[in-house]
RNA sequence: GGAGGGGUACCAAAGCGGUCAAAUGGGGCGGGCUGUAAACCCGUUGACUUCGGUCUUCGAAAGUUCGAAUCUUUCCCCCUCCA
């Protein structure tokens, strides 16, 4: 493979099928090319699990390419089946135009907006699909789809298989996912569309839709499912999903969850995550003897790409203060308490329960019983400790749930 | 449309009148070991509590009973087989 674009996905491992690699390795050779990838808006952010798509679409721009990033107001309306053994919830437009424009800010914060001529587009679907007038799509776009093949798709097949039921709202995703293509290719040239592997069938349908429609040639990538060495799915922790909105998911927080990858995951992750040469993280593992020098390599890099570099080395900072110094680190969260409530003492059950460390007091007995929770330090080991003046130390304490979960707690 | 089987905590799955806040496994959480990893070991896993207990929970509602996850009725949902 020649081209240069292809030939970094190949080697960051981010490809898994394309329906003509010569071809579309000879076009983005000649010029600069437009792909899109499609984000469900079913939440407020997208999570890390997204994170790989958006990665290359960053790709795509340092090779002089367009991204178009499309969020689907229009088709979360109606929910894609695909991967899924049961219907999604179905969300209101409100809610989804909501989510949509929170969603954007961790594109922006990714992606390249200066460049103008990689700068990314934004579409939303909504704006064609609703419009639809549906006796002129059956017979203009239903037409070109046969039941015979669209029943041959995965997604369809689970289900029947499984005799789960499939909704004909579902069942027609995947023609309004074509028509997308379709949309996209008629108004911003956009020749390619990227994907997760679950994503293949939906996208040749695309590509079958322009050839039959337009006589055109369109193409399709679809990226690996990202699987962990543990067999977990990629991107929950503790504490639910790893989200890219930074008030969903503090900077430190995300640093700590790529700082925690596995032994066995870290190559990987440091070719899909960051953008270190391919070659050097060759390097960096024949050269390297320690691990968690390339985990915090890791964190640092990934934090980076979406927090900024502040933000990365702050969190660096309060991971090493925390858990190498006796300093407190400048990251961690905050909790600030009245000088009149210290001054009465605050009961630690109450305490932990009122700002959200635990979810009830049951499990801040049960911490203390199991010995997880102490302060500056210190083990705790009465359920019925009463917080203090004098446990502070310059108006300042440390609080640890376990050995990952710090708080800072300051008097007001 | 007919005949059966089933809905139990985060998930899977036992329990089938009291000893059931509900066995067991997985997952989660905490501890130990270590490297903020993996593996392994131990503890814990509804809420509130003055630590005596109290309250809510086994698809939903109503009922039988001193007492119901367990029995009855109605309803909702799922599965298997037949048409």
């Amino acid at each position: 493979m020649k081209n240069k674009f292809l030939a970094e996905m190949s080697s960051r491992g981010y490809l898994s099928q394309c329906t003509d690699f010569e071809k579309l390795s000879e076009i983005s050779d000649k010029k600069s090319i437009s792909a899109y990838i499609g984000f469900d808006c079913t939440a407020k952010s997208l999570h890390v699990g997204s994170l790989l798509q958006i990665m290359i679409l960053k790709m795509m721009q340092k090779y002089g390419h367009r991204p178009i990033v499309l969020l689907g107001g229009g088709t979360t309306l109606i929910g894609d089946p695909s991967g899924k053994d049961t219907t999604r919830k179905i969300l209101e437009k409100k809610e989804i135009d909501k989510n949509i424009k929170s969603i954007k800010k961790a594109f922006n914060k990714i992606l390249d907006t200066s460049n103008k001529k990689t700068k990314p587009i934004y579409v939303n679907n909504a704006k064609w699909l609703t419009k639809l007038n549906y006796i002129k799509f059956l017979r203009d776009i239903g037409s070109h789809f046969t039941i015979n093949k669209m029943l041959t798709f995965e997604s369809v097949k689970l289900r029947l298989e499984r005799e789960q039921s499939l909704s004909y709202m579902e069942f027609n995703y995947m023609i309004l996912q074509a028509y997308d293509f379709y949309q996209l290719y008629k108004k911003n040239n956009c020749i390619l569309q990227i994907g997760g592997s679950d994503q293949w069938g939906n996208i040749v349908n695309g590509v079958e839709l322009i050839r039959r429609i337009l006589k055109k040639e369109a193409y399709g990538i679809t990226s690996p499912l990202i699987t962990l060495a543990s067999g977990a799915k990629m991107g929950k922790t503790e504490s639910g999903a790893v989200w890219l909105n930074e008030d969903m998911f503090s900077a430190y927080d995300y640093w700590q969850f790529w700082r925690n990858t596995d032994d066995r995951d870290v190559k990987k992750f440091l070719n899909f995550f960051t953008e270190i040469e391919t070659k050097e993280i060759d390097n960096l593992f024949k050269r390297e003897t320690n691990i968690n020098d390339l985990k915090i390599l890791l964190a640092n890099e990934a934090t980076k790409i979406l927090h900024g570099n502040v933000a990365s080395k702050k969190a660096e900072q309060t991971a090493k203060d925390t858990f190498h110094g006796k300093g407190l680190g400048s990251s961690l969260p905050e909790i600030i308490i009245k000088q009149t409530d210290i001054t009465k003492g605050i009961k630690i059950l109450e305490f932990l329960s009122n700002n959200q460390i635990v979810h009830s007091k049951s499990e801040a007995r049960r911490i203390i019983e199991n010995k997880g929770l102490k302060i500056n330090d210190i083990l705790v080991g009465d359920t019925n400790k009463i917080l203090e003046y004098k446990d502070f130390i310059n108006k300042v304490l440390k609080i640890s749930y376990g050995k990952k979960k710090h708080y800072i707690v300051k008097i007001n």
